[in-house]
DNA sequence: ATTAGCCCTCAATAATGGTG
DNA sequence: CACCATTATTGAGGGCTAAT
């Protein structure tokens, strides 16, 4: 996997061999040397791990994605919203996609005849379009006689990119670089307890520092502890 | 090329059984 | 007896195919 997986701290692309998943320990087996697995366990990739800790992740609406019906739909807007990205302030406001492109992306079989195709991805494309998260997609063919289809951003999309854009810039401008006042002795001591319990969990210093500031006290401990259920399961 | 009906798969819910 | 886990049932969605 080579040119596959950027990684936002290092700030380069990574050439190594590696999996997401550094080890799984099914529930019952041997946790550590004397340690049994009470539950399944999953521990992360490091460079994955690094990349979730730097919020290097593309945010996503987890309820309106829950909320859509059709599972083509869900993908849709998982794909939609990356590709949206890159299109903001160009002139080309809208994406398009070949047809067959589409196929290996979603999970669909390719279909002989256009009037298939469109039943089969039109349910979604309306869901999507209905709640705003595209303001209208069209059919369209190449000069390969291949089909295609635009999809134009909606208000949702809009919405959610700048949401995200204020988020990262919060985070870059007051979470990461370290200001001068960015001492130990900022912190009290219950914070610096909280840091050092994040690093326990393998959240990078500089991050739990960021989230100590941006965020209240009581709801990283909930986080904290949610994350050892999360980690099981 | 398009439409409609049948069949298969998957997932959510209900029912059953096993355990503290 | 209550609770959790496993199994059975049902329903919806999507693919395949035959008829138009």
């Amino acid at each position: 996997s080579v040119g596959t997986f950027y990684s936002k701290e290092g700030k380069r692309w990574v050439d190594d061999n590696f999996s997401l998943y550094d080890r799984i320990v099914f529930k019952g087996k041997e946790l550590t040397n004397s340690e049994i697995a009470d539950s399944n366990y999953l521990f992360l990739g490091s460079w994955y791990l690094q990349n979730l800790n730097s919020f290097y992740v593309k945010p996503i609406d987890y309820n309106y994605f829950k909320s859509l019906k059709n599972k083509i739909a869900s993908r849709l807007y998982e794909i939609l919203g990356v590709k949206f990205y890159g299109v903001r302030n160009k002139k080309q406001d809208f994406i398009c996609y070949k047809y067959s492109t589409l196929c290996q992306l979603l999970p669909i079989t390719r279909k002989k005849y256009i009037s298939m195709a469109k039943q089969q991805l039109n349910p979604s494309n309306n869901e999507l379009k209905d709640t705003g998260f595209i303001s209208k997609y069209d059919w369209g063919e190449n000069s390969r006689k291949e089909w295609l289809i635009y999809y134009w951003p909606g208000e949702r999309a809009k919405e959610e990119m700048k949401r995200a854009k204020i988020r990262i810039v919060d985070l870059q401008t007051e979470g990461y670089l370290p200001g001068p006042k960015r001492g130990l002795e900022y912190f009290s001591q219950e914070q610096k307890d909280l840091i050092d319990k994040l690093v326990e969990i393998n959240v990078s210093r500089i991050t739990a520092e960021g989230l100590i500031i941006n965020y209240d006290q009581q709801l990283i401990e909930k986080w904290i502890e949610a994350i050892h259920y999360a980690r099981a399961e």
